[in-house]
DNA sequence: CTCGCGGTAGATGTCCTACATTTACACACT
DNA sequence: AGTGTGTAAATGTAGGACATCTACCGCGAG
């Protein structure tokens, strides 16, 4: 079956899994998501179904899906990372909330060191975005903003590592409880996190991180 | 087939991965290694062809086994979060250093914090085996005293996430390098990882990681 | 009208066979 | 000793068969 591209280096059943991931992580088959049968996908990609079968498979191991028999194959994680905790129960709330406090304050001490000018920008912007929503009363913007400069923080070390480790924590969370926020914030909060990118533009690695895990006690008591 | 164990919740496909993953883990298949062949794997399970295929294909998608067709099966990592990394190369070798470093003093700040006594007589118990083997010249026992103590800092601070990742990191370090030490070492990098423990003895999280990224640009620099 | 029971269709779980493709290795020939 | 070829063995893919389990619908009893 299949047209038969010229070459095909990389077996078939990693390039439907890498598929099926790319599905889950884009968003295109949400968490809780029954995907389509095992038939019908082989039937849609012109592949046998133990070819799916294997494909799915691995996605089950990783985490990211559950096969239920009798039912169909739901969608469990986004993240391949998620996945692997998740699946081990590594994760009480609680550490995964100080893991993901870890991460972002290593990041924004090496954030401070490297000092990268975009990174700053992306920060900047990330906090006017999050007056502006606040001005706005604008709660669902404000999360978005409020998230883009955690995130930002992170992506500004300049370490895809923690950025991967960070969006797998992040994703954890999220999985689990609501993004919770109340109008108007407490003004501790915003210098709070003026304090961080402050640290950071002053090339402070010490006081970035510092500030950083100030950040998240504030975050955690205004709760 | 099989001789049928009574019950039998869990999928054969995952009782038969999880086996190999332990194999794997264990060390009884090192890294490199050429695992037994498919049909031999499925004799001497009792199970068919496809189950183990099935397993070893999710094991191979999550980067610990590399498949090679004509050829056999090759371990390829010995954790599913470093075969994740290692398979998306996300893995600059100064990348995975730093994102160690900065798990290990976001470790230390929790150790710091919680201060759990066991977590402390391990610290002392391997910061004495890293003594004697330095006064025994014993450079291999040296440098697992070495590492059970940056291990150990992980594990004081209670957060298994942390651990995980942490052993991901260090792992991915270990299959790329040789962990090189000379004797005999200078008194800072021990005096470094006295700083660290005796930070966390006395509580105080901010030291506690200023020591550990301390400690870390010392054997950078004594590299 | 509601509750409960059973049937049925469809889903995953497992096994089997067959063949294609690729590779390592040993043997024979030069 | 070097070279080349053949063979065995490994993984890759396909297709089918049956078992088992479950959600869902419809029917009947209360």
């Amino acid at each position: 079956m299949s047209l038969n591209g010229p070459v095909r280096q990389v077996p078939l059943v990693q390039q439907v899994a890498d598929q099926f991931r790319a599905l889950i992580e884009s968003g295109e088959w949400p968490r809780d998501t029954r995907i389509p049968g095992e038939n019908q996908l082989a039937a849609e990609l012109g592949v046998s179904r133990g070819t799916v079968r294997e494909a799915l498979r691995s996605l089950s191991l990783t985490g990211l899906l559950e096969p239920r028999v009798g039912d169909g194959t739901y969608v469990r994680a986004t993240d391949e990372i998620s996945g692997v905790l998740l699946r081990d129960e590594l994760s009480s709330l609680d550490q995964v909330f100080d893991a993901r406090a870890g991460i972002e304050a290593a990041a924004a001490r090496l954030a401070a060191q490297r000092l990268s000018s975009e990174g700053i920008k992306t920060l900047i912007a990330a906090i006017e975005a999050r007056d502006a929503a606040h001005d706005a009363s604008d709660l669902a913007a404000f999360v978005i903003a409020d998230s883009a400069f955690h995130r930002g923080v992170v992506e500004a070390s300049g370490n895809p590592i923690l950025l991967r480790l960070y969006d797998a924590m992040a994703g954890l969370l999220a999985e689990s409880i609501e993004q919770t926020a109340s109008f108007p914030e407490h003004p501790q909060l915003r210098a709070a996190h003026l304090d961080v990118y402050e640290a950071i533009c002053a090339g402070d690695p010490d006081a970035a991180a510092r500030a950083s895990y100030a950040l998240i006690e504030t975050v955690k008591q205004s709760q």
